[in-house]
DNA sequence: CTTGTTATGGAATGTCGTTCCATAGTTGGA
DNA sequence: TCCAACTATGGAACGACATTCCATAACAAG
């Protein structure tokens, strides 16, 4: 009656519940229906099982998710290919990031709300290794990696709760962005003149081009601080 | 039978239910028990009421979250006093929210999953104010200011999913931060040689301290790309 | 006092995550 | 081949929760 630890992983049974599939099948049903559509209701009926089943391979919903951000994450971030320059891999990283949080928006609000799992810190050691390829004083490369990891999953989880409310609303994601414009082109000029006068640009703007001008911001303040 | 619009606020009846009497308690139970202590449960019995009176108020637990949210935001940026330069009055706004962050976690969270919430309004609002003063050119004041929103929501979730964590273990905050460091510290040199190395560090690191310096670098970074 | 509106509080409803448990499948030994 | 012992299953049962429903209390105006 011990659960499943880490026991040997063969099958004993033809047609056999593994973990895996059950990660699997949740990753599709979050990529389908977000974050709220994955119940155990629906997990069990996709996988024509019962819930009691799916609680023999898995500890509880939290494990669940944490597992199947990390099954996203964790092939994703090993093939990133290596840069000319470590600027350019840290750039490239975080493009390749936003990427898979745009595809994958729940995995934005779950990494955050787990905060130890692995995936953060294999992230963490990447965006590391480059720093200190980058010659940043050691002093200071535990914050500059923190600072770019931050935000990173800022930006990812703003992505996430921007896709859920308009999966709500059952909007586009194009059309929730500009209903967002349109508010805040109404604000008092008096009040908001930045929001206000920004407003357009949330139509025509890239999310990703935003980003990535964020990396540079935060890249060229860190290098600025280290040759002074 | 038309719920509570915009009418005139003036209570018919002594001992009134107010919305602001409702926002409070949730304010209180929020800071006490973190995010999951907030229950009608709990709401209705501390105001000795029924369930069903609060929603003659409120729409839904978002909406409660959302004015809870804003209930501590609002006055706390409005008292944030001008400082000599931009750039300090950008750090100081990001100290300032940083302790209120501190002091109420679940604002964290709770700020990321309402992105249309005017609480974030006001804080772009005034981010832009200070970058406009700064002289960013104008096709990246809007980069430049979302850069600086997005990472303090970014640490904002972090530390409000660390206290959560923390809660659920009964564990001190710093408590927590010691076993993580104990188990980055575990971690194999060769796989993972910049988290095992800055491990030691997540014991004696002030946070705050951490975050300053991350909004250092994204200033200085946003400086740099405008004399350029 | 009467009537209509505003507001209340608690019961009822439906959806979750999680636990329980009877039982089926599988394996290794007698 | 049969028999335990372990592994795994599926669905019922439970408790917590947000939300809705509704009878009725409190109030204002006439």
């Amino acid at each position: 009656m011990m659960k499943r630890e880490q026991r040997e992983t063969q099958s004993r049974r033809k047609n056999a519940l593994t973990r895996e599939a059950i990660i699997e099948t949740s990753i599709a049903i979050l990529d389908r229906d977000g974050e709220k559509g994955l119940t155990f209701q629906a997990l069990s009926s996709r996988l024509e099982t019962g819930a009691g089943a799916i609680y023999w391979h898995i500890n509880d919903k939290d494990d669940l998710l944490a597992a199947a951000c990390d099954a996203v994450l964790h092939p994703a971030i090993a093939t990133i290919v290596d840069h000319e320059s470590p600027a350019h891999a840290i750039r490239g990283l975080a493009s390749s990031l936003f990427d898979l949080l745009d595809d994958h928006p729940w995995i934005g609000s779950t990494l955050t709300r787990f905060p130890t799992q692995i995936a953060m810190i294999r992230l963490l050691e990447h965006l590391g290794g480059h720093i200190r390829a980058v010659g940043v004083h050691q002093n200071q490369e535990w914050a500059a990696a923190s600072t770019l990891l931050m935000y990173m999953l800022g930006v990812g989880s703003q992505n996430a709760a921007n896709a859920q409310l308009a999966r709500e609303q059952a909007l586009e994601r194009s059309h929730f962005l500009d209903e967002v414009a349109s508010a805040w082109s109404q604000l008092s000029a008096d009040q908001y003149p930045f929001v206000q006068s920004n407003a357009e640009r949330m139509r025509t703007h890239d999310d990703r081009d935003d980003f990535l001008t964020g990396i540079d911001f935060i890249l060229k303040g860190i290098i600025a601080a280290g040759i002074r």
